[in-house]
DNA sequence: TCCAATACTGTAGAAATATACAGTGATTGA
DNA sequence: TCAATCACTGTATATTTCTACAGTATTGGA
């Protein structure tokens, strides 16, 4: 699959989600709709674009025909809403829930959380401690390229993934630490590459508590 | 639901295959198409006699409007293996685990954690932030009446249950808070109860971050 | 015996949807 | 500096799709 610019990506986000939500791929008018376009073409344009990619595919004259093509591990799991998939180690350059990426799966119900996550991810080091996220601790994320301001994102930069709470302003990125000992990380878009992957929506400790 | 007649269950089905190989609900003429009708009104009919019966869920005006409503999880919440119990406001002098006190069943398999737990319990307060654990959070705890040093117990003076780190020497028993802005708890066990209602096995932070 | 539900045919119109065409401006690699 | 890609606006139109209305025939209760 050949690379996604930013907003093609946010557009596949969005499709995903609908299906996942909605049981309906989007039409052109809801795209529209949904990030405020002004023209049909716009949508049509980022479709035509995600077909050309691979990334979907299109069905000339259906109604909604549109049909996501990459990754049958996550479209899959989207069924099956019993479990969810633990990514591994993450390396370079790959999508972090592409299907190499996945360790093992979790029976656990993905409705317990709101939103619902799509993945888990281990977390590292203490960087987080204050929000009460440790090392060992199983993060549920949602797929999203886009955050907000106070979020906990899962952020790649080149190819470090890491966890941290989002703040922007303009063209600089704070990735900011919930612990006094990390110093936070400045990203200049203008400058840097900022993958967002996703955002924390929930935490599963399955071992007991060591001490501190 | 509703008991389905043949016919209608045949149309359930196709809607499942194509769902399920088209990555799209039909459209009434697809449906006609698929079954020889003659008519849009016998697939429409159909859709109808579907969604009275909770079978599907029609959005109306929305092209391949059609969602199943296939229900699951509910029946399946029983009890067993695959949910646990969350216990609710407790009441002075009543066991913790006691059938009044439980509030709702959560889908979760207790194998994911180790050791298992018996029951989930909502956190108040931020007595146990630095080891992690934060109000609102769902603590997975296993029922015991005995506890060890440093352990993470459930525990019950009166009427008051408490989260906090177990420490006993002699007949003198600490229960010390994660943070250092509250003050341990000291018990002399010849003068004063203590119960231990559990251990902390594991924890379920099912809600989005909210700035700290 | 009447009523409601089932299972269809046939027609028509309105609304939803896809898609073509003609543009603008910015960015990027060759 | 050119061509291609990106990310859009704006308009128009054919097609798809939903939905309403008017029927026919059969079946199984109340």
């Amino acid at each position: 699959m050949d690379p996604l610019t930013s907003r093609q990506t946010e557009i596949l986000d969005f499709i995903r989600r609908q299906i996942a939500e909605q049981g309906l791929p989007p039409t052109r008018a809801e795209i529209v709709n949904a990030f405020g376009f002004r023209s049909l073409t716009a949508a049509d344009d980022h479709l035509r674009a995600l077909a050309r990619k691979g990334a979907i595919e299109l069905r000339p004259g259906a109604s909604r025909g549109i049909r996501l093509l990459d990754e049958p591990t996550l479209a899959a799991a989207a069924n099956d809403e019993d479990s969810l998939p633990l990514v591994g180690k993450v390396a370079a350059g790959v999508p972090i829930t592409a299907i190499e990426q996945i360790e093992s799966w979790y029976r656990l119900d993905r409705h317990l959380f709101h939103p619902q996550p799509d993945f888990l991810l281990r977390v590292q080091g203490w960087s987080m401690r204050d929000a009460g996220i440790l090392p060992g601790d199983l993060l549920a994320v949602q797929r999203t390229a886009i955050a907000e301001n106070g979020q906990i994102v899962v952020a790649r930069l080149g190819d470090e993934v890491t966890v941290k709470r989002f703040q922007r302003r303009g063209e600089q990125v704070q990735l900011l630490p919930a612990n006094p000992d990390f110093t936070p990380i400045r990203i200049d878009l203008r400058r840097e590459e900022l993958a967002i992957e996703g955002r924390a929506v929930g935490l599963l400790r399955t071992g007991g508590f060591v001490l501190a």
